[in-house]
RNA sequence: GCUUCUUUAGCUCAGUCGGUUAGAGCAUUUGACUGUUAAUCAAAGGGUCCCUGGUUCGAGCCCAGGAAGGAGCGCCA
């Protein structure tokens, strides 16, 4: 007999046929009501049983966490609080489940903290929570694959070992195959990575951006979608180690049509997910609810989730240059009453506490900082006309900061090798990338999503740890 | 890396002014009940009070050092 996924029996049940499924316990109520969950829905399959009919030793193994493979005919439910269950006719333990060893575990039949939970991230899975989670992170990987598949995109494996330190992302990790109690040394005494692996020193890529848009000067409009990597001593709910990010590259584009691609991207991701992980929203909307109703007052969030979801589907994004954001932070309350801790001054970066004012009490929306001054943004971005700032930009998304940093590259290769001195970067390093500024260069622009922290907005989860199945964090890589 | 908070039963927490035998809810076990839905009712078991040292007649509580975790900041996506 065809086994059938409780997703499919929920959504078509065939009331009157025999069927078998296989799942794993939740409850087991009254010696007859058995709660059963097999992964592929947020939602449980009542299996009823006549306890006169079964063993006593057969009863005593259907325990919390315990695998089944049940037999039976699909009947409308008499209770209340479901359509239809299964009435068993066989019950098979495929794997036992001491209550005992049940109870150290998150699957003890109550609710946990996140923190306990975060440290069995094997069996986390089983909850509610982190099933819902990553089948929307499921959802939205696919959903990223078809939004650019469905735009004539092409989807570029970019390398996870890179040559190159120059990106100027982060701090890498070194890939090396050498001994490191004994290295082999040059005459100065230090390490001769002429004989490691690659013949030369290679880290863990941080960005594949640079190979991306070697792929757009060909393929018209690429990205990529990989992990990456950052060595950053970084201790906060917004960073991982080891984290996904989404990189779109399209040639010709300015950075006009770079924000209209970004901002059409992410209200595509909050819409798919709307329509494709309704059941699975819920339950996080739900949760997120009472997560807010435990929250003093003035930290609430005033929207439900899916009402967070549905804003950023159906409105537009607030577009505002660096200085204009620097104007407006001026004029605005906090900065009058000295409340901000960092300075505002025309020149120095936005800290986060300037950029949530402007998402959070500002404008009450994404908003998408542009042309910031070319001292604190990456070589390769656009020289705008005034000399000073860059063709960059930031979209800030409320409670998580920055989502997404993007820009259109600098395609002039005189310009490009002037920035390159200006931050100390060493042209035979990049002498691949500099090179498609010789052959045909053209305008071209791009932008980085963070991968987890998209996940974060549409599961309504406060902490990156609890959107990746397995977190890489500074002390941290238990699993 | 910096600031700050936390650490007591399997989990989430309470523990008064430093004072006798450290508590609650949930979970577990046992019994009762049996169309339940966070089942209900009754009972039982369960403790390295994070670690080390100190002060004191006496420390879960005070002091010092350390460890682990959270939140915020910096760096960024």
């Amino acid at each position: 007999m065809a086994r059938l996924r409780i997703k499919e029996i929920l959504e078509q049940p065939a009331i009157g046929t025999e069927i078998n499924v296989k799942g794993w316990v939740r409850a087991f109520r009254s010696n007859r009501f058995i709660q059963l969950s097999d992964g592929s829905t947020i939602h449980t399959l009542q299996a009823v049983l006549d306890f006169e009919q079964f063993e006593e030793a057969v009863l005593k193994k259907i325990t919390t966490a315990a695998a089944l493979s049940l037999t039976g005919t699909l009947i409308e439910s008499q209770g209340s609080g479901q359509t239809v269950e299964l009435q068993v006719a066989k019950i098979e333990v495929l794997g036992e489940a001491a209550p005992d060893d049940i109870q150290r575990t998150v699957m003890q039949p109550k609710k946990h903290s996140l923190e306990f939970l975060r440290e069995q991230a094997h069996l986390r899975f089983r909850t509610n929570t982190f099933g819902a989670v990553f089948r929307i992170r499921h959802a939205v990987a696919y959903a990223i694959h078809k939004f650019f598949n469905d735009k004539g995109f092409y989807y570029i494996h970019t390398p996870i070992i890179t040559g190159s330190d120059a990106e100027g992302a982060g701090e890498m990790f070194r890939v090396s195959t050498l001994d490191p109690k004994n290295p082999p040394l040059n005459e100065d005494g230090s390490v001769n990575f002429n004989e490691d692996f690659f013949g030369k020193q290679v880290n863990l890529t941080v960005s594949g951006q640079l190979e991306a848009e070697l792929a757009a000067l060909a393929l018209g409009q690429v990205y990529t979608f990989g992990p990456t990597f950052r060595a950053e001593n970084s201790n906060t709910s917004r960073h991982l180690a080891e984290f996904w990010m989404v990189e779109p590259e399209v040639a010709f584009n300015d950075l006009n049509d770079n924000m209209d691609l970004t901002e059409e991207f992410l209200k595509y991701i909050c819409s798919y997910v709307m329509q494709q992980c309704a059941d699975d929203l819920k339950f996080l909307d739900d949760r997120d609810f009472s997560d807010q109703q435990s929250k003093p007052q003035a930290e609430r969030n005033e929207l439900r989730l899916t009402e967070r979801l549905q804003f950023v589907a159906n409105n537009p994004f607030k577009r505002i240059t660096y200085t204009e954001a620097i104007s407006i932070l001026q004029n605005s309350t906090p900065y009058k009453k000295k409340k901000f801790k960092y300075e505002v001054e025309w020149g120095t970066d936005l800290q986060s506490e300037h950029e949530r004012y402007l998402v959070e009490k500002e404008f009450k929306c994404p908003v998408i900082i542009t042309d910031y001054p070319a001292s604190f943004k990456a070589f390769y971005m656009r020289q705008n006309e005034d000399g000073k700032t860059v063709a960059a930009m930031d979209v800030l998304f409320p409670g998580i900061g920055e989502i997404v940093g993007g820009s259109q590259r600098e395609e002039r290769l005189d310009v490009l090798l002037e920035k390159c001195k200006a931050f100390n970067i060493h042209e035979e390093e990049l002498w691949w990338y500099l090179e498609t500024r010789k052959f045909g260069s053209v305008p071209h622009a791009g932008f980085g999503l963070g991968f987890e922290r998209m996940i974060m907005f549409v599961t309504g989860m406060s902490n990156i740890r609890d959107v990746i199945p397995f977190p890489r964090t500074p002390q941290n890589a238990e699993f």
